[in-house]
DNA sequence: CGCCAGGTTGATTTCGCTCAAGCAATGTGG
DNA sequence: CCACATTGCTTGAGCGAAATCAACCTGGCG
């Protein structure tokens, strides 16, 4: 399903509705142009997949929009979804800085369009302006901060608890429609998807989303959840053994 | 055991045997000078928290001698080591980057010099300075990507593979003794400390370790471990399950 | 229509946790 | 100096959560 070129298209940096939220944001007029000169713009499909875990860095991928799935497989072919990145994201800017083959695969999840931004492009911005480098750190270390602490649940939390916190966290960008303690949400993955980012099997990923069923916790049908009452979710989360 | 202080020490900058593997060693003389008169040196001892977890963010550590434990415990008590840190990193920098309290304690290991750098000097160095920004970009990159492994690892591994890997990285570090093939290497933790680095219980690594010596991949006698064939950690830990 | 990937469900197993006891080394106060 | 806590480590018994193996059931899609 991957490798199908999409057509390039015609996107300018200036009227970039994601830029406010890059990193890219601190760059003045000549800078812009310069990334705006230098970037190639493309679309993308869902299956689609940026750059594979192994593949050389050739430079940065900035997300103007979609979504992207940054996808890590181990020796034995277990499948970890790391984390979704949005319009606005920069990928691959880690392998860039580290110069060294990418660690991690970037999927394709949801249609959108993306901007290619050449090693050499990046590094001279890097080098001549040093609130990019800036606004990079304060990324990685944002990042730094959220895998520990997956690693820290990995090891402590049970499933149902960690599946609890991953809809608390999609809530804040995927909730539809909030009243009073109720909301619905409209998941972007697919079951097995849902597993590999709390790095479970699918089997594990349908029974609990049968205990949350049962339990009350949630009504899910397809890709659609109804939790009536989010409270529910932070007990799960949080209150691992409440005696 | 925690909180005794200790007396600060004279220590100097320029001669400081552990500032060419810092993230400092690309300071010029002015700057070098600044933050010699800036830092604060002291001598620190075993079981000494250089800052707990959920602690203001006063100024980044830089450890001169010595060995530090970054522990992170979770809601219900549960402590796991992230990582070790030595002669030569700095600590603290995600937290005054991020301009928010600490989110893990740094905890003494082995006795040894630290120096205190307060806030505003960091600041003002890493704004004056862009190659700074640049080196704990370049860290916090890597530990970010060592993170993530972390958490693959837990979520795809056994505790036996891990325990092999772990074995394998201190290995880097701490083997007193190699001839081909065998190693002995005098670990810097104790069996909680281990553990804890691993995310498991201590009554589990009691029973890896135990697996270890009936199965002849290696011998534990204190803190002092004998590995006749390190390829059998290799196999432990790819070859997951060879059949 | 057959095929296949995604999802659910059931039966079974295994790995690691919990709870509990015991033990050696170390410390501590009378 | 001994009685005693205390702390770190080990071991055992049992349990439970999640993986594994396997069947089956959809809904597209050629």
């Amino acid at each position: 399903m991957a490798g199908r070129s999409s057509p390039p298209i015609l996107t300018d940096c200036f009227s970039c509705q994601a830029r406010q939220r890059t990193e890219w944001c601190v760059l003045n007029e000549d800078d812009l142009k310069r990334i705006n000169d230098a970037k190639k713009s493309r679309q993308c499909l869902p299956g689609e997949v940026l750059y594979h875990q192994g593949d050389a860095c050739r430079g940065i991928v900035c997300i103007e929009s979609g979504m992207i799935g940054i996808r890590k497989i181990d020796a034995d072919g277990n499948s970890v979804l790391l984390g979704l990145a949005y319009p606005g994201d920069t990928l691959g800017y880690r392998a860039l800085l580290m110069a060294q083959d990418h660690e991690v695969s970037a999927e394709v999840l949801k249609k959108g369009s993306v901007c290619l931004i050449g090693e050499a492009t990046v590094r001279s911005l890097l080098d001549h302006n040093p609130s990019l480098g800036h606004r990079f750190l304060w990324r990685a270390v944002k990042d730094l901060g959220e895998a520990e602490n997956k690693f820290l649940e990995s090891v402590t939390l049970t499933v149902r608890a960690r599946f609890a916190h991953l809809l608390l966290i999609l809530k804040d960008r995927y909730a539809t429609d909030v009243e009073d303690g109720a909301i619905s949400l409209e998941l972007p993955l697919s079951r097995q998807d849902l597993a590999a980012m709390i790095g479970i099997r699918p089997e594990t990923m349908s029974r609990t989303i049968r205990q949350f069923e049962d339990d009350g916790i949630a009504h899910f049908s397809g890709r659609t959840v109804h939790v009536p009452r989010i409270a529910s979710l932070l007990d799960e989360f949080e209150h691992e053994d409440y005696l």
